[in-house]
Formats: structure tokens, C-alpha cells, sequence
DNA sequence: CGGTATCCTCTACGATACTG
DNA sequence: CAGTATCGTAGAGGATACCG
């Protein structure tokens, strides 16, 4: 699976427009791939909520809990974020009250060999 | 060599002073050592930067071109950061005009191999 | 060439309160 | 419980101009 077959050229262009001076600059379409790598990635939470749900389904409030720090809003976010692209999968429970997991999915499952890598360079090194 | 040998603890400290609300998070004080080294490698152009400069020596200029899209402002501010921490080194030239050439340090180059990891993960999902 | 300085916009993110 | 809504601020980051 994948996002796009290609890489993508360096989409700088400017456009005037009367006054108007709009520069489009999509943050996305990088020529290097560590750089579009980290884009996904490399977000603030990310890799941590993948490190997390890689034992298994975690529930939302649990989640927030385990990153220590992040408010619900951002949790919810990223975890949008990566529904979209395929990164996690969000299950509802029927119970009263509601309950709703979270897990990884295969694709998410592919970067956790960056991401333990990550983890041992960051303990080795004291970070 | 390290930042620091111990996980730090969560710091979430909340004081009032008179109405004064402040609230102490520092972001790098994160307990998941995946998160903390997502804050050191995780930067816009961090890991790019390192990465074009596995091979030798680069010119500042050469390298904003190399990143393609990177102001001067950026790859200034985060050569600055990167040469603090030791990920690179600033050598200037006595040549006129003046050049100045960044080069990795051994720390610098112990992040290559997650580097490496990320962007083949990053070219196999065809991001 | 390798930066600084200035200005300005936009959005990331936190706090807080509310809801089904 | 799992969010949504609203508000506010700090800072990320771009454009542009200037300098030794």
C-alpha cells in the first residue's frame, strides 16, 4: 500500500494575481524521502500512539494517558490524521458508556522497524 | 555521548501566582524515548540535512538547494540547533568571498542508520 | 557567500467547558 | 467515555531586504 508511485517533483511556483501574490509550496511534495518520510511520521505524537497500540487495542483515554502530556484534542487529531492514511483503525465497542479502541493496522505495522530503531538510537544515546 | 543517562519524569506542573496561570510542559521532557527522539530527529529538516551530509562536507547554500524549498532562515536555524546538540560541525573556509562548509559529527552519523530505516520504509510504501 | 533583521501570517497546540 | 466547540497564545516559518 502505498500513497503515491512516484517522487514527486519540488512544486514551488508563484502566482500573481492583481495584488494578489499566493506562492504554492505543498509541505508534502519533498524531493527527499526521509524528509516526506518524516512528514508522516515525524509528527508530534505519532510515532509514539504507534509505539503504543503496537501490543495491541488501546482505548482513547487510555492512550491520552500513556502519552503523558497530550491534551484529548491532539490525540484525537492525529488519530484522524492516521485513520485517514491507513496508519491505525478505530473500532466502537457497544457498550454503556461507549467505548472505543484503537489498533494498528499492517501498514501501521510496517514502520515499527524505524521507529524501534528510533527507540534504541534514543536510549543509546541518552535522549 | 548523551543529553542526559536518566528518563526524565513527566513535568506537568501547574502554579498560580495571583491570577497568573502558568503552566510548566516542557516538550522535551516526554517519557516515551520514542516521542524525546522524535523532537531531536524529528524536526522539518533535520533529518534531510544529516542525510545530505553522510557523504562529506556541504556548503551552506549548496545545502538549501540540496533541501529544495528550505529558506536560508530555516537551514540556518536548524544547522544552529543541530551544532549545539553535536549532530553537525560549522568549519569556515578563509576564502574570498567567504565559504563555510557543515559537516556531520560521529554523533550525527549514529543517526544514519534510523535515517536509513525511514527512507526505505518511506520508498517501499511509495511515499 | 553566508548569513541577519524585520515583518507578518498561519496554524499548532493548550485550556476550558460542554454533550450524547 | 469519547469526543466537540470555542478561545487564546506562542512560535513556526515564509518573504523581503540588507550587510560584511
Amino acid at each position: 500500500m502505498g500513497l503515491n508511485s512516484e517522487t514527486p517533483p519540488i512544486h514551488t511556483e508563484t502566482s500573481f494575481s492583481g495584488r494578489t501574490k499566493k506562492i504554492v509550496r505543498d509541505p508534502c511534495l519533498q524531493p527527499c524521502s526521509i524528509e516526506r518520510g518524516m512528514r508522516i511520521l515525524g509528527g508530534k505524537w505519532k510515532g509514539s500512539i504507534l509505539w503504543h497500540l503496537k501490543d495491541g487495542p488501546v482505548r482513547f483515554n487510555d492512550l491520552t494517558r500513556m502519552l503523558g502530556g497530550a491534551s484529548k484534542k491532539m490525540v484525537d487529531q492525529r488519530l484522524k490524521e492516521m485513520e485517514t492514511i491507513g496508519l491505525v483503525e478505530r473500532h466502537v465497542l457497544q457498550t454503556r458508556p461507549i467505548a472505543v479502541a484503537y489498533s494498528i493496522t499492517d501498514f501501521g505495522k510496517s514502520t515499527l522497524n524505524v521507529l524501534e530503531q528510533l527507540k534504541t538510537w534514543a536510549e543509546q544515546h541518552g535522549i
